[in-house]
DNA sequence: GGCGCCAGACTTGCATGCACTTTTGCGACG
DNA sequence: CGTCGCAAAAGTGCATGCAAGTCTGGCGCC
């Protein structure tokens, strides 16, 4: 498999991976919610680690945009604004168009089988928590881009995956996802029948629709607590500024 | 403004975002060469920091792709595969290409000096050392992202940057670097005249060029030392191996 | 009664120490 | 003479300790 001297996350004994990987999951599942706190201390704990494997984890989610850190603060669960998730979806059109150019017509018997497989328990997730539906469709993605081979696309699509579900959990609505299901489904058979112009196609119909779920309103979530309140701040406390975000 | 409070590496004291930054430099200059050791001890006391901070550094351009890190061993300068090589540029392009549509017709006067000024510097460089024309022809496609506002695509584009840069050093051959120059100055008046469908292709044209001048051959340099050997074990030791790639 | 300020708890930033793994140099053996 | 094996040296993996910075609750002041 692609993930084993690939990055720096990986091996024998990797507690770092493990955290990482955890903690990315727990993100995109919605069990870490957006501004929810991380302490190394608590994290270390939690699983088994020193503060150093903690930090070094954190780290590594914070260069992947999925935790924010801040010099002598706590990490917390970031929290995209709106033109961040729309920047995302831009982008992710961009590279999900490489990965369907590299991949159709060369897919293999057993690799769409693979997918195949992912999208049936995609369908049986629907009647559960969303979180697993989110979970799923964006493993779906990841699957596709590691089917390429190509490092790059791996790492990126998988980083962007990741923030596009965060996004989802922040901002959409409670969608039935039969559709988006439906699309994958068409999708791989697109790139099974080795069309790459309709599977490009399907694949940016697809990315738009979920954007267009995922985003649906500017002012659906805004970033900042403080602009929650703005409405209700007419005629209360007033100009008293405490502090710019937190 | 947008470099502040953006990664994990920056900050008021940040000792580690400056170690992240001149080892990037070192290594598109080619100071540090692909394979060169990175020990831990070394760098921490040559920047006047502890093992961890040194680590830490290590661990970032690690997942950049910069430096290659494996279990107990010292990390070293990456040395990118042909392949891999080939891959950044495919999704270099469609990474560049959002950032000309993005900009087209949107630059200020200031920006579009500021560009002009860049490439005023890459023509004084020609004369100069081929690491000095590297890096400047990078830094052009970087400031070119920094323009969009996007974190994402100025994070991705600086990181292929950096990595084509890597590339081109290896892989290159001594190539005048003149008309990369001109391109340069030609997509800056496509931007500015707000064609975007020119400087779109401009830029397809660009990197492509680049490409073929970097990945002049598959042959070229292989990844690996027992690859280089291959063709020299006809009648030599014979089936005794050692390891698989070192 | 509200506002600001200060001290204690809490958390991060970072260096250092120790155990374990890899590497390397050297001597013994086939 | 070539090969193997072992032991010292070098380097990483990781936990912990201490200094410095941030948050919180309570007290005094206006």
């Amino acid at each position: 498999m692609a993930a084993d001297s690939d990055e720096s996350e990986s091996g024998s004994t990797d507690r770092l991976g493990l955290i990482c990987r955890a903690l990315r999951r727990a993100i995109l599942e919605r069990a870490l919610r957006p501004g929810d706190k991380l302490p190394e201390d608590a994290l270390g704990e939690r699983f088994g680690v020193s503060r150093t494997i903690a930090r070094y984890a954190l780290g590594q989610l914070g260069s992947e945009g999925l935790v924010e850190l801040r010099r002598n603060r706590i990490a917390v669960v970031a929290t995209p604004s709106w033109e961040e998730a729309r920047d995302l979806f831009d982008v992710r059109v961009s590279l999900e168009r490489l990965v369907v150019k590299q991949l159709a017509g060369r897919l293999t018997r057993e690799q769409i089988e693979e997918l195949e497989a992912g999208i049936a328990e995609e369908r049986e997730a629907q009647g559960g928590p969303e979180s697993a539906s989110i979970r799923l469709a964006t493993e779906f993605h990841i699957t596709l881009a590691e089917m390429t081979g190509s490092p790059i696309l791996i790492r990126y699509v998988s980083e962007i995956g990741y923030r596009c579900g965060l996004t989802l959990s922040l901002f959409g609505r409670p969608h039935s996802s039969e559709c988006a299901v439906n699309e994958h489904l068409e999708i791989v058979a697109a790139l099974a029948s080795g069309d790459a112009d309709r599977a490009c196609a399907l694949m940016d119909h697809h990315l738009e629709a979920v954007a267009s779920r995922a985003l649906v309103s500017e002012a659906a979530k805004p970033r900042d607590i403080m602009d929650v309140l703005a409405p209700y701040v007419t005629d209360a406390a007033g100009p008293k500024k405490r502090r710019a975000g937190g």
